[in-house]
DNA sequence: GCCAACGTTGGC
DNA sequence: GCCAACGTTGGC
């Protein structure tokens, strides 16, 4: 069993609307960065998934999600009306990826990036590394279990 | 293979 | 809105 974050703006989609969604789960879909692709790749069934809200005012993590189903084709990369439409992927030999991700439950609080950042025992944090931007990362045993102490 | 231009992410 | 830090594209 692995361990995971996705990050996500609450505005295109929230911990609230995975919650809320049908059996309480979602494709994750429209990841359009190789070496994010590469990770959702590597998820496997019963992982867990640590929920991220980006570019919002207090960006942290909120929740916790499970990986339901390891990843298949992104189909909404070969939909000319999706804004995530690549012609470059062919549904033969697929280029994207998406898992689908049930909802386990929110924090009780926000634990906040800047409270992250603070917290020596998460110096090698993936999230907190210069310049990283990606939306699915691996997360560590013992940084999923230090930002999960902030609780 | 190099690199400039451009687009995106995301904190602030 | 600003800007740093990327990734991607395309000319050469």
């Amino acid at each position: 069993m692995a361990y995971w974050l996705v990050k996500s703006e609450p505005d295109a989609f929230s911990i609230d609307d995975l919650k809320n969604a049908p059996r309480r789960t979602e494709h994750w879909d429209g990841v359009r960065n190789y070496q994010a692709r590469n990770y959702l790749r590597e998820m496997a069934r019963g992982d867990e998934v640590l929920f991220y809200h980006s570019s919002c005012p207090e960006p942290g993590v909120v929740g916790i999600a499970k990986v339901v189903k390891a990843a298949y084709p992104d189909h909404t990369a070969f939909d000319p009306d999706s804004k995530y439409f690549d012609p470059k992927s062919d549904p033969t030999e697929p280029r994207w990826f998406m898992v689908d991700l049930r909802f386990t439950r929110k924090l009780k609080r926000t634990i906040s990036l800047a409270e992250l950042k603070e917290d020596p025992a998460l110096e090698d944090f993936v999230l907190l590394r210069k310049g990283n931007r990606l939306s699915v990362m691996p997360v560590d045993e013992r940084a999923w279990k230090a930002v999960l102490a902030k609780e």
